[in-house]
RNA sequence: CGGGGCGUAGCGCAGUCUGGUAGCGCGUCAGCUUUGGGAGCUGAAAGCCGUGGGUUCAAAUCCCACCGCCCCGACCA
């Protein structure tokens, strides 16, 4: 391929509107180009180089003995009704009336769909288990899309859905899944880590998240130094210090004057934020309950919502001065008349600070179980650097990550509210048992960029590039220069490889760096100085020498470096 | 949806406070020179100043409303 014939609008600087790197590459390397918020064109470079992602998506796909289908993007709202999950995502899915007035939406994940399709086509044990899986387009109206391609409203998804028979067989085509996602990401060259993740509104058993490690992922992570335990930080958990417990002196008041917040308090009582009671209203199932943790801690709502086996809200203002009597920022669990939860950490009393639900005061000595009643201990904190590991009691680490795949347990929540049925060996009608498993393609070919970058651009691992060499002609008016860099092109391209040759009539340095910035993993170099040596210079993306190869070696030895690659 | 910021030429920005002829850099087009790390000079094209309303002799500038974009939170591949 020509540069001249094709569309690679490249910018020197940088956009104003991108704020991590890869998504800035993105946009000055010219393989996307935004239409609005959330949506974005794949110009030629970032097409091909998402292509070659999917294929290795497929292959592995393939390989682990899924089955490649194409389910409809567009989707009646009644089967999403059936399962109850219209109700949870509404918000999140494009909805449309046809022009009978008909209520569809745009698939943001095919669940339905496929269990549906299950329903209708397995009918026998014989034919199980089964993997289904697609590339598509998926849709989300998201809160807020973000950072380009890494949260988008529109954007391609591998999905992949398993049934099986018994819990056993859910276990191996689990692992099969599990095996081809550590080998998809190997071979795109991603660095990624699994690490245990909440099911959230997906349901279902057990899960693992595949995270590229960055500082600008949305996702919080610990990982014990130590094991093997690495976890998501909305499901992590963390073995407490054995704490003597405290048995403080009866509760005292203290007059608090304008202190709503931990910061204040602590400012205003000169204690560590670890002495204090953090009290927090939460509306669960539509009744009011308070959540106690220690004052140096954030409550993980995931926790809070698997602990109390429902939605779990924030109260708004009104409700808690309802139900604690006093202004915002004085709730505490003494003397309140709805259920107290707390974090197990508070069970050691160390922290004994809480608000007295009156305003401008507060109560010293506070002991939970022996002050106020405790319905019950959860752990209920989000986990973070220095917690101690739940398996081996090592202090852990926080990393952040960006979710690239994630597979997932689903149980019966599918197949059974769509009937996906069928017979088994002895003619009895069985529930078939299911697993979901996504990998954000979009995402995974922004994240090989933002782990694979330098400060002149992208550097392209090479199963992923666009194209594999560029051949650089550095004056396109020498005619010589032009016959040999085009026999170079055909030679690279009669050994399999992607080359674009910079055929535009621009300085060299120009060239370079728009090379240097589009990261192919082999730079060519044809000029008038090298052949007047007979020669090629050669320089790979990832190196700093270049190498002078003879004319009629320099096709070879350029495969080989991309095959070494 | 809550909080913050920003909309002026294809891109990056100044001009807005204090109303008075729309500006700079990059890019684009033409010409000459240049040719191994984003060239120089000369000339040219290109702007419902986000949209609608209001105030005023006069609005990019002041007021109101709306729309869009970006960042922080909930959501998620």
């Amino acid at each position: 391929m020509r540069w001249s014939k094709t569309l690679i609008p490249t910018i020197k600087e940088i956009p104003q509107d991108a704020e991590i790197a890869s998504h800035q590459l993105m946009l000055r390397a010219g393989l996307i180009h935004k239409l609005s918020g959330g949506l974005y064109t794949f110009l030629p470079l970032g097409l091909k180089a998402l292509r070659k992602i999917e294929r290795i998506v497929r292959e592995e796909m393939d390989r682990a003995g899924a089955i490649e289908i194409l389910m409809p993007a567009l989707q009646p709202r009644e089967i999403w009704e059936r399962t109850g999950r219209y109700a949870t995502l509404r918000d999140t899915m494009f909805k449309i009336l046809d022009r009978q007035n008909r209520h569809m939406v745009l698939g943001p994940t095919h669940e339905e769909v496929v269990t549906d399709l299950v329903a209708h086509e397995i009918n026998s044990y014989r034919q199980l288990p089964k993997t289904f899986y697609q590339i598509q387009a998926k849709f989300r109206d998201e809160i807020r899309p973000r950072f380009g391609l890494m949260r988008a409203k529109e954007f391609v998804m591998k999905d992949a859905y398993s049934f099986d028979t018994s819990w056993e067989g859910v276990e191996k085509s689990y692992q099969a899944m599990y095996d081809a996602y550590v080998r998809i990401f190997e071979r795109v060259g991603l660095r990624t880590k699994a690490v245990e993740a909440d099911s959230g509104a997906m349901g279902g058993s057990a899960s693992h998240e595949f995270m590229v490690l960055a500082e600008s992922g949305e996702d919080g992570i610990v990982e014990c130094g130590d094991c093997a335990y690495a976890a998501n930080t909305e499901r992590a958990e963390r073995k407490l210090t054995a704490a003597a417990p405290s048995e403080p002196p009866p509760v005292t008041r203290v007059v608090t004057p304008d202190c709503r917040t931990i910061e204040q308090l602590v400012a205003f009582l000169k204690v560590k934020p670890e002495l204090l009671i953090k009290t927090l209203i939460y509306v669960v199932k539509g009744q009011p309950v308070a959540v106690c943790i220690p004052g140096h801690r954030e409550l993980n709502e995931h926790k809070l919502a698997r602990a109390l086996g429902g939605d779990v809200q924030m109260a708004d203002a009104a409700t808690v001065e309802k139900v604690t009597g006093a202004p915002l920022g004085f709730a505490g669990p003494v003397g309140l008349t709805i259920p107290v939860y707390a974090d197990t950490e508070l069970a050691s009393g160390q922290a004994s600070i809480a608000g007295a639900n009156v305003a401008d005061t507060h109560l010293l000595n506070v002991r939970l179980g022996r002050d106020a009643q405790v319905a019950a201990w959860h752990d209920l904190v989000i986990c973070r650097e220095g917690d101690l590991c739940p398996r081996c009691g090592q202090p852990m680490r926080e990393k952040r990550g960006i979710e690239v795949g994630h597979v997932f347990k689903l149980g019966v929540k599918y197949s059974q509210a769509l009937d996906a049925m069928y017979l088994d060996e002895t003619g009895n009608r069985q529930t078939l048992i299911m697993g979901c498993y996504g990998i954000g393609v979009t995402r995974t070919l922004q994240a090989v960029i933002e782990q694979s970058h330098d400060a002149n651009g992208i550097v392209w691992p090479a199963s992923v590039a666009p194209f594999e060499v560029a051949v650089l002609p550095l004056n396109v008016n020498h005619a010589e220069t032009m016959r040999v860099a085009e026999e170079l092109v055909a030679a690279l391209e009669a050994q399999g490889l992607a080359v674009l040759m910079d055929d535009r009539d621009e300085r060299p340095g120009f060239k370079f760096k728009d090379a240097d910035l589009i990261g192919f993993p082999v730079r060519a170099v044809v000029s008038e100085r090298s052949l007047a040596e007979g020669k090629i210079e050669i320089k790979q993306r990832s190196a700093t020498d270049k190498k002078m190869v003879p004319l009629a070696e320099a096709a070879g030895f350029i495969a080989g470096l991309i095959r070494e690659s």
